[in-house]
RNA sequence: UGGCCUAUGGUGUAACUGGCAACACGUCUGGUUUUGGUCCAGAAGAGUCCAGGUUCGAGCCCUGGUAGGCCAACCA
């Protein structure tokens, strides 16, 4: 017998099954984050993968809480598209949606007890000397002549800040920590602030909101949540984190970070995605070659492959840049299973098969799906005119060793159809080749050959009587820079001007005329390509999701 | 004149917690193939940031460096 190879476990799992094991929690209780004010991108289906994903692996719960402390950036619509995007990778939030304006009321009393605490105090500073006064990371921060008030003093304030009797900005809470930590969220961090705004689920019935700080750590608590996970640059909170937990005695939710998800010729701030939007850089926030779940899903990628891209690219401590190949291959190796293939020609030539009389048709019998049987065959109409694909023909091609496709006096098989010869070709006045013309071997019907002959090549085709028309929207990266996170210029002169080539000129096989938006198909030899909605009843347009690996056209 | 975190092939991660560095992607060969896809077989590629130390033995521990990331919004 062999070992069983003992499965390796990332840090974050390794901290999860030791609580387990030491009876710490009898079972664990996650969630997902959120602020409603935006899209969801390519990074956050990490956290979402990690956070649903460890609930699922170690039959805990995990919930979906909106961050919504801050009304004014805050929006429903936001939240309606990421509970969208979440039910589309896969997953599903324990009961309902939270919202940390829920525990609004909660959270007030909590701040209430720290000042009866003394553990925090109403600071008027304005916020230019409340800056001065923090210090840098090198030199301490000075005490606010404000910071002695009286409880009741301070009570009295925090009230009156509720009630509406201040001015935005005009007095903040503060909890009273220590000015002088290297830690500058250590120092007396603000965590209660004025403003008159309506917030998108609380209206107006508050104009003073909690600061995240003061909100995430207590609404984990509020939840027992046992694991609160976040990106690496909220360790320096991580103090503050425990610190007000722990002063306030309630549940002891524990942070840790992991490194945020760094991918190649990709930009994950929303900030960036915003302005490449509201600039028209792009055609929206689902606009195909955004890092969007949205823009990704429009693309063709599927959830199962974000998935599995979200379990290969693993959870680490450390910084790093993925190579774009990864994420590609996960969708390559999902849609070759998933994806029926067809026949698109990109670029169409004439082909006429000179030897087959005008108007004889045959039906061809195909595979959907090499890789699955159970996908069944369809028939294709061949008749004498043909469409190939333009760069399936040179006309004089290198030695038959580097070259496979059509060239004069060259064979190929047409796939599922006969192998056919070139016996010329009418080129154009200006040098254009117009048509291709070829003799087919009738010996060689596919399934039936009986000619034995042996082809290297083999061609997609589309008959000219039947093919429809379509558009392809043929998607690349959007920007020309590997690792976006180091320029210092501009981020959009980095953009790639060719990151969208539109082709309408296209012709498929009739059976195309049944997809249907949302379906994905292989293209055979090409690549794969999503109906896009906006299609209409008569005219496709197709997404390109990703090219199939090409290991010819490299050399 | 600070504090915290991190450092393993080109890339992303492993290494049963001290036992001669593994997997995936990518690259290159060859085979199969009615997709130059898939699949199959194989290869190259790191001696684990550097320097010391502990140890029979260090990628894992210690010390000191170096490099990168993060921290001074009434953002999250």
């Amino acid at each position: 017998m062999e070992e069983p190879k003992k499965e390796s476990l990332n840090f974050i799992k390794q901290i999860i099954e030791k609580d387990l094991e030491d009876g710490k929690h009898a079972s664990i209780q996650t969630r997902f984050p959120p602020e409603p004010n935006g899209y969801l991108h390519i990074g956050h289906a990490k956290a979402i993968c990690l956070n649903f994903g460890l609930a699922e692996k170690y039959n805990g719960k995990c919930n979906l809480r909106f961050d919504d402390t801050n009304p004014e950036k805050e929006k429903t619509e936001y939240v309606d598209s990421i509970k969208k995007d979440i039910t589309w990778l896969g997953f599903d939030w324990e009961g309902d949606a939270r919202y940390s304006s829920d525990y609004f009321d909660e959270l007030y009393t909590m701040a209430v007890k720290l000042i009866e605490k003394s553990a925090a105090y109403i600071d008027d500073l304005p916020a230019e000397e409340f800056n001065a006064l923090r210090g840098t990371p090198n030199e301490p921060g000075k005490p606010s002549p404000y910071r002695s008030r009286s409880i009741e003093e301070n009570l009295d304030l925090f009230k009156r800040m509720k009630a509406g009797e201040f001015e935005n900005g005009e007095r903040v809470l503060r909890a009273k920590i220590d000015l002088s930590s290297p830690n500058m969220h250590m120092r007396d961090p603000i965590i209660y602030r004025i403003k008159h705004a309506t917030h998108h689920r609380t209206g107006d019935t508050w104009c003073i909101y909690p600061t995240y700080d003061f909100a995430h750590g207590q609404s984990d608590s509020i939840e027992k949540v046992t694991h609160s996970l976040c990106t690496l640059e909220f360790e320096v909170h991580r103090p503050l984190y425990s610190w007000l937990i722990k002063e306030l005695g309630i549940y002891p939710s524990e942070q840790t970070e992991f490194a945020r998800l760094n991918l190649e010729y990709t930009i994950v701030s929303k900030r960036k995605l915003r302005e490449l939007v509201e600039g028209n850089h792009v055609t929206g926030w689902d606009d195909p070659r955004m890092p969007t779940l949205s823009g990704i899903r429009r693309r063709g990628y599927t959830s199962e492959a974000i998935r599995n891209f979200a379990d290969i690219i693993g959870v680490v401590k450390r910084n790093s840049m993925t190579d774009v190949a990864l994420l590609e291959h996960s969708v390559r190796e999902d849609l070759n299973k998933k994806a029926n293939r067809v026949f698109g020609i990109l670029d169409p030539i004439k082909l006429i098969i000179t030897n087959w009389p005008e108007e004889k048709e045959e039906m061809m019998m195909a595979k959907n799906n090499p890789e699955d049987g159970s996908a069944g065959t369809r028939e294709m109409p061949f008749t004498r005119e043909l469409y190939i694909d333009r760069g399936d023909f040179k006309e004089d091609p290198p030695s038959p060793k580097k070259w496979y496709r059509l060239g004069p006096d060259r064979e190929v098989r047409l796939k599922f159809g006969y192998i056919i010869k070139c016996t010329g070709f009418k080129k154009g006045d200006d040098g254009v080749i117009e048509e291709i013309y070829a003799e087919y071997d009738p010996d060689t019907r596919s399934g039936q050959d009986t000619s034995g002959k042996k082809v290297k090549g083999t061609l997609g085709w589309v008959s000219v009587t039947y093919a429809i028309g379509a558009e392809v929207r043929m998607y690349d990266r959007l920007f020309t820079t590997a690792n976006m996170n180091t320029v210092d210029d501009d981020f959009k002169n980095h953009l790639n001007p060719d990151s969208l080539k539109i082709n309408s000129k296209v012709v498929l096989e009739p059976s195309l005329k049944k997809a249907k938006v949302g379906d994905s198909f292989q293209f055979e030899r090409i690549g794969y390509f999503r109906v896009d909605e906006d299609s209409t009843e008569d005219h496709l347009t197709f997404n390109r999701t990703v090219t199939l690996r090409d290991n010819w056209a490299k050399k």
